[in-house]
DNA sequence: TGTACATCAGTGAACGCGCGTTCACTGATGTAC
DNA sequence: TGTACATCAGTGAACGCGCGTTCACTGATGTAC
């Protein structure tokens, strides 16, 4: 049955949300589309009505997570800046919720070998990353800001990464408190 | 036809090899048995003559390549210590080929979700690159050695996978100079 | 050392399964008069 | 504004395909006497 403009437009919008949360907590190989268009509340049929295929939800979905963190990262920078901001990144809650964090750090190596709309919206997200902590870095010469940002988002998405690979929690935990203090000394 | 001792023993050998490059190029879940099976130069059916599944062989090839990173990473500590350890490590050639380097960076977000016995063979692979750079720090107290190097192993793991993803090649080189600058510094 | 037999590495067909994608169908929504 | 028709979002069955895994078969290797 035929739904409304907005019941569309909600629709498509519960579609990405839900694959943005599945792919990174389970890899975009991992996903189904059936599982996926079920965490969304709907049967597989439906999937094509909104997208020509799984790698254009891939690349959109990638684009908002993208889009969400920048979000949550500015909103750590304006109440305690770049210390506020590593600290959120490379917080345990981040390390146990990639289903709500970095699409860096929950699909890096699959994003690697994605398509190139995927890889261009990971680009995007990735510039929208160094760009706020190049604005947070305290350095005056905008080189220097960028220099550092880029090497301050390479140790933070490794990390996270890392902490999450690890079978060990101690060295999980000392992952994280590490990265953090080489970052905000 | 049944082989010699000595034959089996190579062709598991070249199993392992091939998967551990087959793996890091596409990935462990884009890389079916049968392909691997091929790069190794038989049919897919005799494999589980060698494995159980699928996961031992990962668990396997995630150790061995881990162990051929500390090797190649040891004989460029004895060439140059820190600074030429983090310069082959970020050098374009094991951006461009990883098939040949380090698994954590090109299997990282898939090892996060791999079963028990991979995410271990990852881990010591991992306390093991974390010892080589401890080592060569220059840092008097151990603690500080480690603190430093469990950082410094994050940013490169991080820088590599990152420098992968994106598709602008300037932005992917800047991210490796300015990581090892980082770290060398 | 030579012979007879058990073992088992590798082949290639086959298993069930879930994948991404397509399609006929439905019925409510949007549109044209 | 009301009516008739075209559109199309969502369903659920079906498509071909490649996946990991199993198996009967082969013939050379390893072993026991």
């Amino acid at each position: 049955m035929r739904m409304s403009r907005e019941e569309t437009a909600k629709t498509r919008q519960r579609i990405v949300h839900a694959a943005a949360a599945e792919f990174r907590k389970q890899g975009i190989a991992a996903t189904g589309l059936a599982e996926l268009m079920g965490a969304a509340g709907m049967t597989h049929g439906g999937f094509y009505r909104h997208f020509k295929s799984k790698n254009e939800l891939v690349a959109e979905t990638t684009a908002a997570a993208a889009e969400r963190l920048k979000t949550s990262l500015l909103s750590a920078a304006s109440k305690g800046g770049i210390k506020a901001v590593v600290e959120r990144y490379l917080s345990i809650a981040h390390r146990d919720h990639p289903e709500q964090g970095c699409p860096l750090a929950a699909l890096g190596s699959e994003l690697a070998n994605a398509d190139k709309g995927t890889r261009h919206a990971a680009t995007c997200g990735l510039n929208g990353m160094i760009d706020i902590i190049a604005g947070l870095t305290g350095a005056r010469k905008p080189e220097v800001a960028r220099e550092r940002a880029l090497a301050a988002v390479a140790t933070l998405v490794g990390a996270i990464t890392l902490s999450r690979v690890v079978d060990d929690p101690k060295l999980s935990k000392a992952i994280l408190r590490s990265a953090e203090a080489s970052i905000i000394s």
